[in-house]
DNA sequence: CGTGCGACTTCTAACGTTGAATACAGTGAT
DNA sequence: ATCACTGTATTCAACGTTAGAAGTCGCACG
């Protein structure tokens, strides 16, 4: 009961931060009980607690992380490494990483890798200071073998399969994705239900032999095979809405003429909305002349003009799993890496022909 | 050159994480001339220093973040607290942070605080651990007196002006934003110069006395004024495309009949965005029918159907600016805190009669 | 030949925290 | 009164790093 005089629970702010000895010294116990008060580590009386509890709100004490990270051995940090946060199925990813994270105890720091391969591989290695307990890391330049070979001793997780090997190898990192060739087989069935039977395809990239756009190439491609109908991939600069832009910029005389494609699957939803503005200044009309159809579910495409047809995948569920992987190797889990599947729905709406929509 | 036998610079993983220790066990020098080596605190003779270099890759050495942050009692480490990253303008300002905080040496940590009073009041003690060097801030549930009222030690900057004195008094912290008032006078003269007369305002909030949708409809009022014409405002629940989307559903009927709106002023793009997709649903056409501007400089902004005319704020002057406030202070400087301004310009696109764009 | 300098080592201490082990009451049973 | 016991509170040591002081060694230079 020795408020000061001021009353209330008045901060006091001092010139240097407090530590645990100052709260001790003021409220008149050890340093080790006023820890195990802010711990929980050791009964502590009522009557002393309180006191404790009191001398913390008064000087402001917050236990500091530089010495309880060492002293424990874990800083509650992860990483999530992206190629860039202002793509919004990033912005997205990292938004269901932050509350899985969160609900976890866990902090998110954010990276961007710009898809450069030497910073990926820095990233790989956990960030040239030891900081982190886990990396969830969706890499882009490099493959995971070459991202495992450089790694050090961080829990590491990918998403999207970048790195996926093809080849039904062993996964070198625990992976977490949607079923990406299914996805497409679905995406391209359902333009070709709807009457379409000329449907291009955008955003294969040169450099990549294995990622997320190659095999969404390869599921369209299959659906396409099956009903006898002709493929055409068009190459994608970069996943963003300049990129599908200025790609579909390029081979716009494919939509017009006697031949002209009748539907587009694209990689993502920023390269449908790329390729969609272009179609416009063209003057065609989406959907009556060019279905599209995207992926990642992004709000965008529920607010463009037409509304976006695209396939969502489950980024909370991919999220939990993603952390709860990466902390479960944090705690010493040696399951040996794994591909693993979460799910994705299509979302049908005006660009191939639905409703508008809420 | 004692490379052991599998030759090449193979990386060695161990169980244990190596220390300082282990690597000067492993180069055959004292622990302190490795510190050396890696801090450039002392001069090294350049073959001695190879050696600690290759002892250092081989054993995968990163130096642990929480022994050199409690020595060094700083942790390198920057907050930026906003409410959603799945907003773009919130994810376009992370961007522009992470890139302004990397050139400084600085990382970047992010913190949704959802508008949450009780979470912005925590964030504003600096997170209930003392792990930060300082935060950058854009609240929007408490004021800045709040805010600093609450706060710790932390050096803290402010974004957007959710917090700002309107009456002219000395801020309670830094605070980055552009003029909004004078923005919003801008965007309101382009309306009507374009010849609109009957021009609404979508984004004021009745929670909100002196934030940044208040001073912008200020800006907007004043321009009306000037011009003798009429004002009206429409509230919106939040700052996003559902939001936009339910208030001007709500009024919907102001846009049809003799009276018809034909100009619209929304306090940022998002909730231009949903305004635009239920006009498009009423069977209003924009611009013809009516204009319709918003703020951020978001991309979507630029391939929306129509492209939207937008306000945006130099983000990369006001990420830099802010970053080098906080750290200015976590230097000890302690000037004044003070309002700083950073530019802004128009962007003219479809939405107010403009061309395509790119 | 000593002096001075550069390169390195050794030693000490400290940052703030917490797990483990230990001391100290007071209580109740014997 | 003695002993064991329980509930509290304390002392000790260690996490990995770096700053500083002081000392060692060899070599070049005056």
């Amino acid at each position: 009961m020795s408020e000061d005089r001021t009353g209330e629970v008045a901060t006091v702010r001092s010139a240097r931060r407090p530590t645990v000895k100052d709260v001790a010294a003021a409220a008149d116990v050890s340093w080790k009980t006023v820890s195990n008060v802010v711990n929980g580590t050791a009964p502590v009386r009522a009557s002393t607690r309180e006191r404790v509890q009191r001398a913390i709100d008064q000087l402001g004490y917050r236990p500091n992380a530089a010495g309880r990270n060492l002293r424990r051995g874990r800083s509650r940090l992860l990483a999530l490494a992206i190629p860039e946060i202002r793509l919004a199925y990033f912005a997205d990813l990292a938004h269901a990483v932050i509350l899985a994270a969160k609900a976890r105890g866990y902090t998110v720091l954010i990276d961007e890798t710009f898809a450069d391969p030497a910073h990926e591989r820095v990233v790989a290695q956990g960030f040239q200071v030891d900081l982190l307990d886990g990396l969830i890391f969706s890499p882009q330049a490099l493959s995971d073998r070459d991202l495992v070979a450089a790694g050090g001793r961080l829990p590491m997780v990918m998403l999207g399969e970048a790195t996926l090997p093809l080849d039904g190898g062993e996964a070198a990192a625990d992976h977490v994705v949607i079923d990406n060739v299914a996805s497409a087989r679905e995406a391209t069935e359902h333009l070709i239900e709807a009457g379409r039977s000329r449907i291009g395809f955008l955003g294969v990239r040169e450099t990549e032999t294995n990622g997320t756009g190659v095999l969404r190439h390869t599921g369209y491609a299959m659906a396409l095979q099956e009903h006898g109908l002709p493929a055409v991939a068009f190459p994608a600069p970069t996943y963003s809405r300049p990129g599908g832009a200025a790609a579909i910029g390029a081979v716009i005389e494919r939509f017009t003429g006697p031949d002209a494609l009748d539907a587009l699957v694209c990689a993502n939803d920023l390269l449908a909305i790329g390729a969609m503005h272009i179609l416009r200044g063209a003057g065609l009309r989406v959907p009556q002349d060019v279905a599209v159809i995207g992926w990642d579910g992004t709000e965008d495409g529920n607010y463009s003009n037409p509304t976006l047809t695209t396939v969502a995948p489950d980024l909370g569920a991919l999220a939990e799993l993603a952390v709860d992987l990466a902390l479960g190797r944090v705690d010493g889990s040696t399951a040996s890496p794994q591909v693993h599947l979460v799910g994705h729905r299509l979302i049908v709406r005006e660009s191939t022909g639905g409703a508008l929509g809420g």
